[in-house]
RNA sequence: GGGCAGCUGGCCGAGUGGUCGAAGGCGCACGCCUGGAACGCGUGUGAGUGUUAAAGCUCCGAGAGUUCGAAUCUCUCGCUGUCCGCCA
């Protein structure tokens, strides 16, 4: 959540931060003006209950003095009815905020470069060399129709469009790549992680997938959990409501999860293949560091991320998102881009962000700096997506034929 | 799913209508003591909001109610434990 105070004492500074991520000002000037008010509605209720406190206090006094206590109820009575009023009235103010700054997403570090969208990302390095092809490179759509890696069919008809089926060493291949993947990253220094894939609100809202995108995220109504949308969600929100020792940080951990979207406002987009799935297979990092340590350990998670492809010999490109881009959380963004022989083209595979305090502050993650308790940063970061990093696979790894070879390193995971 | 018991500060635990944000203990921090340590002694030690600082306000699982006044009484919900049933 947006810092009030800091909006409070610099709004030209921190809406002119915002507006590059195209909130308006009339939302921000709103916010500020419903902040006021509720100080003031604060102001004005506490005021009235103070008094109501002193007289209810007089009342026992008077009572073992043996005064009479007629003239003190009435004048209690009356302030009571006044009492709650303001306190209404500081309800109301304090709801019509939250709703509204819950609403407003994290400022864009400066370091974001101005963009409508991901064709003005900033590519930062691309590694490996693009492998050439003696033939013309298939889709792993086309692939996995020669080769039976993915059924498509039957997972539609056991659940519905864009869910599928893994069938034999395509399965395998999932099942190796989440064991490399969960074992590179506890090399270097992240702790393994097995968490609940169904969450509540309270999660949500801290990790800032709640209140806006409600739309995209699965319900299961009878015990108002939801199906995460990422490991994100639980990982991040496993230290909610703690101020952690010192000592303790960073923390850097790691985790294997499904996750689900509904993909809502995203028909028509990748129907062809696994690219785009309501559940897919993730493994992912999240990171939560003292301020100072917050940009160290974010470069550290991008390195992991493209060691990985790396590993696995995947030609793949960082690049850096621009404010259009950016998600509601992030104050700065680093895509990695797999190369896709057969799309020809790079293909988002894992992004990896910094929240600095913006999820701190919503699901109250603090640590004690000497005496004062402070705001952790939190960062997450996929290390990998996994189907995505099948079809890259499946892809980079293909023969005229439409057989695919196992990258090197996977073999041991697989048994061969 | 049904029965019973419970939910108080980092932890344990007292408090059953006012002077309670809350005794006492443990833990922790600092100081004294010591060659150094243990023991002992002393002081301090929840969060949020607010303020130059304070005062004030809010929080004893959550919400609602009774009352001038609720940690304390009533109701609803949640969670934890336990017994029974069911089950990977």
């Amino acid at each position: 959540m947006l810092d009030l105070k800091l909006l409070q004492k610099d709004f030209d500074g921190v809406s002119k931060e915002l507006l590059r991520k195209k909130v308006s000002i009339e939302l921000l000037e709103d916010l500020k003006k419903k902040n006021e008010e509720l100080k003031q509605a604060k102001i004005s209720f506490e005021e009235a209950q103070a008094n109501q406190n002193a007289m209810s206090k007089l009342f026992g006094t008077y009572k073992r003095e043996g005064k009479d206590i007629g003239e003190l109820k009435a004048k209690v009575d009356a302030n009571k009815i006044l009492v709650e009023e303001l306190k209404e009235a500081q309800r109301v103010a304090q709801e019509s905020l939250n709703s509204l700054a819950m609403s407003v997403p994290n400022i864009p570090d400066e370091s974001v470069p101005d963009g409508e969208d991901e064709d003005e990302n900033v590519e930062i390095e691309k590694i490996l060399e693009i492998p050439t092809f003696s033939f013309t490179p298939k889709e792993h759509h086309e692939i996995s129709d020669i080769n039976g890696w993915i059924d498509f069919e039957r997972g539609v008809k056991i659940a519905k469009s864009r869910f599928s089926v893994l069938k034999d060493t395509g399965a395998r291949l999932e099942r190796a790549l989440i064991n490399f993947m969960l074992d590179f990253n506890r090399s270097r220094g992240f702790m393994e992680m097995s968490v609940p894939q169904l969450v509540n609100p309270d999660a949500l809202r801290g990790t800032g997938q709640l209140p806006k995108f409600e739309d995209d995220l699965y319900k299961v109504e009878d015990d108002n959990l939801y199906l995460i949308p990422t490991a994100e969600v639980p990982l991040t929100n496993l230290f909610s409501d703690e101020i952690i020792p010192e000592s303790q940080l960073p923390i850097k951990m790691v985790g294997y999860t499904s996750c689900f979207r509904k993909e809502a406002g995203s028909a028509g987009r990748d129907t062809k293949g696994i690219i785009r799935q309501h559940q897919f297979h993730k493994v992912e990092l999240v990171s939560i560091t003292k301020p100072d340590q917050s940009e160290e350990v974010f470069n550290d998670m991008v390195s992991c991320a493209s060691d990985i492809l790396s590993a696995l010999k995947l030609p793949h490109r960082k690049v850096r998102l621009c404010t259009g881009d950016l998600g509601f959380s992030a104050s700065y963004t680093v895509d990695l881009e797999v190369w896709l022989p057969g799309q020809n083209k790079y293909r988002e595979i894992s992004s990896i962000s910094n929240t600095k305090e913006f999820q701190s502050r919503r699901a109250k993650i603090r640590f004690k700096d000497q005496k004062k308790n402070v705001f952790t940063h939190t960062l997450n970061g996929s290390s990998l997506a996994v189907g995505r990093t099948i079809v890259a696979i499946m892809e980079n790894y293909q023969k005229e034929d439409g057989n695919v070879e196992i990258p090197e390193v996977l073999k041991p995971y697989m048994g061969l």
